[in-house]
DNA sequence: GCCCAGGTGTTTC
DNA sequence: GAAACACATGGG
């Protein structure tokens, strides 16, 4: 199971710390998930293949109708929920998504329900929604609810993989599992590494890590 | 016009 | 189990 937290790898520690550090250093705190609780959750479906800036663009449609909350995406028609979500992509598919996950924490008794919850329980309920994967699973444990989930996705690997870490070939559980025994189990520190990491894959180093200008390019 | 973006489910081999 | 594909839009 990925909430696994095995024994502390002290280099890799060191070496996490080091490209943290790196990175805050140069980008600075990314304010990731300015919203809501429920917000996030809705975000999290709205951002699956799609800029979060479009995401941005749709969520603020449903805000602007007073519907950015889960009771308000349940209650709508599929057909309604597609129209107000159409920036984001996959409009049709994204409003079913909506629907289910917001249609299943209602029926667990919101989010402060699900707080009762422990978090191996939650991802499993949650990867068991239809349209909802382990990336979008983990966004919601972490940024809505606050428990200490990595999020990995394609950036993390990358990045990892550039600086030795990863093989390459490791599936998201093992990713996840790596980091898990490395860092400290802080939201907050989860939540602004994997925001920091998406900012350094979008602006640096798509290449190698050596090129100009990247942050990490020392600590290699 | 082309490429990419804070994924997931289905199908096929 | 991995690879290919559909889902759809907005911005550079």
């Amino acid at each position: 199971m990925s909430i696994h937290r095995p024994a502390t790898d002290p280099h890799l520690a060191r070496t996490l710390e080091r490209i943290y550090r790196a990175l805050l250093g140069r980008f600075g705190c990314q304010h990731w998930w300015p919203g809501t609780a429920e917000e996030m959750v809705i975000g999290s479906v709205l951002t699956q293949y799609t800029r979060w800036e479009n995401a941005e663009l749709a969520l603020h449609r449903l805000r602007a109708r007073r519907l950015g909350n889960l009771a308000g995406v349940a209650g709508l028609t599929n057909a309604a929920l597609g129209r107000l979500v159409r920036p984001a992509g996959c409009a049709s598919v994204k409003a079913e998504r909506l629907r289910a996950v917001a249609g299943w924490i209602e029926a667990r008794g919101g989010l402060t329900g699900l707080r009762r919850l422990p978090t191996a329980r939650l991802r499993t309920g949650l990867c068991g929604v239809r349209g909802i994967g382990p990336e979008t699973a983990d966004a919601i444990l972490l940024y809505a609810l606050g428990r200490p989930v990595f999020v990995v996705d394609d950036y993390t690997r990358r990045v990892l993989h550039r600086y030795g870490i990863l093989t390459g070939h490791e599936r998201y559980g093992a990713v996840q599992q790596l980091l898990h025994s490395s860092l400290p189990p802080e939201p907050a520190l989860y939540g602004e590494y994997h925001a920091l990491i998406v900012r350094l894959a979008k602006t640096h180093c798509r290449v190698k890590p050596s090129c100009a200008g990247c942050p990490l390019a020392r600590l290699t």
